[in-house]
DNA sequence: ATGGCAGGTTATACCTGA
């Protein structure tokens, strides 16, 4: 079972893209992110083919989230964190109970202080709020996927220059312990790094802004695929899917890829 | 050291991203 997550920014936008993966990679489940678009407006037209099954939750202009399937799942479900319906997160159960959730966690504005900006206060208290919710979800042997654009990149080898960037929003250390109390909530085991050692660069954003964001290489790991305990013997490989940075009109996500034998 | 780009919006400047 190939899982993949993806930060589109914008499905309307990259639909033809989505079909462009489906062909190079083939996953059987793709969870999206920053979809920003309103169910009665998402692709379902473009996409039914290649995944009959969807399960999507979008708002307009900002956020939005979607699992599409190759194969079927039982049930959905999705909350909202912070007081806020600003689809963030659904959920779907698979045939034989494995459940998979995928989050697009708020980015947090520009200044790393609570007190003053309001968006990243927002950023802390969603974590919170997740690490709280797994914590009270009891059954360490249940199988679980967790997907989605974090906005935060953890380890020093996340980000392409730790020092220059522990005072940069993704990468400040209070929110990397913040990020480590949702893990450790539920036990969580970061899928890309059970294969990449931490020693090892590794991105899966890199901004628009750099003109060669190859040369550069200034990149940051937010997006993740994590699992529970009971899947980490599954896990076959993981990796990074760089090429799609390249595709025209790209993301400035590059799609991340785990293999599961489920 | 700085600034650099992109998507969406009852748009044509401004918000958000990170």
């Amino acid at each position: 079972m190939r899982v993949v997550t993806w930060n589109i920014n914008s499905v309307r936008l990259r639909a033809p893209s989505v079909r462009r993966l489906a062909d190079e990679i083939a996953p059987d489940i793709l969870c999206l992110q920053e979809t920003k678009v309103v169910d009665e407006l998402f692709p379902h037209d473009d996409l039914a083919d290649l995944f009959p099954y969807r399960h999507v939750r979008g708002m307009k202009a900002y956020n939005g989230v979607a699992i599409l399937s190759r194969v079927p799942f039982e049930e959905t479900g999705g909350r909202d964190w912070c007081g806020r319906a600003d689809a963030r997160h659904v959920s779907v159960t698979f045939d034989g109970g494995v459940e998979l959730h995928d989050f697009y966690v708020p980015a947090g504005g520009d200044e790393p202080n609570p007190d003053s900006n309001d968006k990243f206060a927002h950023k802390l208290q969603f974590l919170d709020e997740m690490a709280a919710w797994w914590r009270d979800r009891s059954g360490p042997r249940a199988k679980r996927i967790l997907v989605g654009d974090l906005n935060i990149a953890p380890l020093e080898n996340d980000v392409w220059s730790h020092k220059q960037l522990l005072n940069v929003v993704s990468h400040t250390p209070i929110e990397v312990d913040r990020l480590a109390q949702v893990q450790a909530s539920h036990g969580w085991v970061d899928a890309a790094r059970h294969f990449v050692p931490d020693s090892e660069k590794l991105y899966s954003w890199w901004s628009y802004r750099a003109r060669d964001w190859r040369a550069t290489n200034r990149g940051r790991r937010l997006d993740h695929i994590w699992v529970t305990p009971p899947l980490q013997k599954c896990l076959k490989s993981a990796s990074v899917y760089a090429d799609a940075r390249d595709w025209p009109k790209a993301s400035d996500h590059a799609p991340v890829v785990v293999d599961i034998e489920l």
